[in-house]
DNA sequence: CCGTATCCTAAAGGATACTG
DNA sequence: CAGTATCCTTTAGGATACGG
């Protein structure tokens, strides 16, 4: 791994100490680079858990839209073409009547699941400490708006 | 009731001679649980940026803004605010005038940030099979479009 | 300098109806 | 069964103006 390559951002960047080894910019969060678009693909209301369902095994339309109880048909669509596009999923039709299709993850969608299970994990391993510093956070909130009311009240 | 409510999903499953090891509806992707919430947040379209770049030194409101172009004032401050909240930013406001304000990685957030960090080196790995996907999918939607209008027109 | 408040537009996504 | 097509609502987020 190197260290920054195009640096950009004439950044003197080092002054902490610490130092990420990939050149964000590179993955500008909004242009439409690949990173960019893996993660709203990822991140969408849908995809992760249609994603982790096939990991499982491969299941076909109707069963996946009974899976994942709560998505409309047409999302379900739209989520399932947007991965396969992606190379992520496989969507066999099988030409019998009435129509069956299967859907499975690819070698790609499985690396990608993997992936994103560390931020699964992660999320599992500090879900406690978030969830303190929400209630934290949100009781400063609460002392501020009481001593300024009071402070006006005066 | 459908078999199995945490094991969830009254499949056998391991058909495929492959499973996760954790169950996909704990983190139901539509409910409010902790990994719908950080996917969301890590997901939005300022906040891996704010991290990555905070992950480098801490910076202040001004700089942030200067450093992601495009950003919003509201914007900023929202994503700001909502990472504080999580606890994986710090605010530090300096009593001194004009105001300044700095904003630094917490431990946590810079775990996360590692986490974050291994998407991301996926995604750099995998851009051009992902790239060579679409491309192909592209064709053959192309292709179909043709034949069908072909088909039509005789 | 560091925000908040308000307004406005574009896009995501649900509901429903229809089709091969 | 496995989708399209259409309509409609909700939300994300930009632009702008103002305040401590």
């Amino acid at each position: 791994m190197e260290e920054g390559t195009s640096q950009s951002l004439g950044s003197p960047a080092d002054t902490a100490g610490h130092r990420s080894d990939y050149d964000v910019w590179q993955w500008d969060a909004r242009e439409d680079c690949e990173v960019r678009q893996i993660l709203d693909r990822v991140a969408d209301k849908w995809s992760l858990l249609a994603i982790a369902l096939l990991d499982r095994r491969s299941l076909r339309f109707t069963e996946l839209k009974r899976e994942i109880d709560g998505i409309s048909q047409r999302m379900l669509t739209r989520t399932l073409r947007h991965l396969e596009r992606d190379g992520l999923v496989e969507r066999t039709v099988h030409p019998v009547v009435p129509p069956r299709v299967d859907y499975a993850l690819t070698p790609l969608g499985r690396t990608l699941h993997a992936t994103i299970k560390s931020l699964v994990v992660w999320t599992e391993a500090h879900q406690e400490e978030i969830a303190r510093a929400r209630a934290d956070y949100d009781k400063r909130e609460a002392d501020l708006r009481e001593t300024s009311a009071a402070g006006a009240a005066d």
